[in-house]
DNA sequence: AAACGTAATGAAAACGTTTTCAAACACAGC
DNA sequence: GCTGTGTTTGAAAACGTTTTCATTACGTTT
């Protein structure tokens, strides 16, 4: 895999090559006024007359001065970072959250720091540890696998806003998606298409948002007078290869159905390749309803029906609401809706 | 979209809840001795007698007590902070790079903070002067469209590994992978499977990637002893709607031909779309290769055949890479090779 | 001319660490 | 009992800011 190296000398004196940054002394000394006038300056915290203002801008252009941030951060308390627990850097679904939270802090001055919980209680824990010992401000936390008792004693040491729990305090806002109801509106609308054999994959079991899912599903089913039947339910990871293969098991059961509704999009994507490597075409015999809304999911070959959350506000919701926090002004905790859309994955049966 | 909502009680002191922060005075108070001798047991940095290590030990138990990552970096000058630039947060290429890079840090101490340049060489500059304002020990650059000079001018005042450059001082490292290798490759593929109306869809024009491929096609054309014809080269912008309105202009122009080359995955997965729509059978009527091999293209229908960058392993090396530069150890640049994987959107002709 | 208010400025303390330096102490050897 | 050696320890300085407090200078009022 290595084609070409190109060999550094090796440096003994790391910093050699950068100028050292200069401070707010040395400015004071050039310009030939106190440390204090240079803060005021630097703040606006104070009038200061005009020579000494010119003379310290002067000093503060010749040296290519930039505040220590970390000298700021040390004084005020406030270290300008928020924590960020995301649960995998390389899902689709959380980069959409990330988008939408960068853009909530746009030109706030807080800048993220990024954390991985791989949806492990024990890890997330470990990382939101991390994040508070490098003092961040605030903490957005992703989805996961705690319990709003951890979040809440969580909260006691940092602002904290999650995504897709309850949690909800004087320090702590959450933001829920409804997901039993998406569970319920993708089954409902499979029903309505006059399926009646619809199977399920559902996610992780463990997770919350699974469950809720799969608890739509058997309320839509119930609902339609539909007998839940264990047999149309295999298990899947929410991501692609559980979807191939949960998809494969049903197939070779020799149950027969003629819908699936798949925990999210990307278990509809590896459901999607089994069916194709079988010759079973979609939607003209096998109707297949998805669950996040992924970008992804509008270029998918036939593009996949599924079930919308707004990941993107949300992110950018989670994101408003922890500066307010911060800021001590409180803030609420909101629970969103979802959607049905309907694109060329789902058809009327027979 | 708003469903519930219920209101936290605005908090006049906002640190009301948290416990208020220990420090190592309090420590030393509380076990009854100096800061200095605190200092050296947490850092090991020298004895101390048993039975005062048993008390600070105590001590720090009973407060609860972290030290101030703050106060241990305006100290030390080291904030044990990376920057990472990405172009574009919710792009599945650049999250790879993460993931790579979130595993390559692992158990370093270091936490990484994240910032967009979004294909913008004045917004890119901004994002690291940002960077380094806040002290990080040294900066990831994710592509973009910074020249060297630009690379090496910022690497004085840090140290930077740049991805997808060829950048290279004592302070900074590059790591290159050969785009034109890879339309090359791509491009001898279909020939070799009979095609010689090939068309591109290429990427934003301004970025080396994109052009580099473009080169790699024509002279993979030329050594076939084809003729490069300006009517199948359809302009795309990286992602999936601009590859859909190329290939629907390719296929308005009424010019024949029987495979594409597309500038990356993403939009081939639009060009795959606008075939759907159109009824023309991937790979029986045309054949579709991509460039990137992201995890999704192993999931599209068919599957796609496409050049692999090492993505993941990228990120990884990127993120030791710094960490040796950072710590003075110097560190060489690389050039990466890059390899067809042929799944089944490609056909011999005929 | 004395008294006073106001505006501009600087010295010093503080944030929470780490590290240097010197002092205190213990113990052995003479 | 004195010197020397080595180990523990604490005081204080330093990192780069911001902020409090006191001082100076100046113009105004009586």
């Amino acid at each position: 895999m290595e084609q070409t190296i190109r060999k550094n000398t090796v440096k003994k004196k790391r910093l050699g090559a950068q100028p050292a940054a200069s401070t707010v002394t040395e400015v004071a000394k050039r310009a030939g006024v106190s440390v204090s006038t240079v803060s005021r300056i630097l703040n606006g915290t104070a009038r200061v007359s005009d020579d000494k203002r010119r003379s310290v801008e002067r000093a503060i252009e010749d040296l290519n001065f930039k505040p220590n941030v970390l000298a700021q951060s040390l004084k005020s308390g406030q270290s300008m970072t928020i924590g960020v627990i995301t649960q995998a850097v390389e899902s689709p679904f959380f980069n959409e959250l990330l988008k939408g939270i960068e853009e909530g802090l746009q030109g706030s001055g807080y800048a993220s720091l990024m954390a991985s919980g791989h949806w492990n209680s024990q890890s997330e824990i470990e990382r939101i540890r991390l994040l508070i010992a490098r003092r961040v401000d605030g903490i957005i936390l992703l989805t996961g696998n705690l319990n709003n008792e951890q979040i809440l004693d969580l909260a006691s040491q940092t602002p904290i806003v999650a995504v897709g729990h309850t949690a909800h305090s004087d320090n702590a806002a959450s933001i829920f998606i409804d997901s039993r109801m998406g569970g319920y509106l993708a089954t409902k609308h499979l029903i309505s298409l006059g399926h009646r054999r619809i199977a399920h994959i559902q996610g992780p079991q463990e997770q919350h948002d699974a469950s809720n899912r799969l608890h739509g599903y058997k309320m839509a089913l119930e609902e339609a007078g539909i007998a839940f039947d264990e047999d149309l339910l295999a298990q899947g990871d929410f991501i692609e290869p559980g979807g191939l293969m949960a998809m494969n098991r049903l197939l070779d059961k020799g149950v027969s159905f003629s819908a699936v509704f798949c925990a999210n999009d990307q278990t509809a994507y590896g459901a999607r390749l089994a069916l194709y490597r079988r010759g079973i075409r979609v939607p003209e015999d096998m109707s297949l309803i998805g669950f996040d809304d992924l970008p992804m999911s509008s270029y998918t070959t036939p593009p996949l029906t599924t079930i919308r959350q707004p990941v993107y506000e949300v992110g950018q919701t989670a994101a408003k609401r922890l500066l307010r926090l911060i800021r001590g002004e409180g803030a609420e905790s909101v629970n969103l809706n979802v959607e049905l859309v309907i694109r060329e994955s789902t058809r009327r049966l027979g």
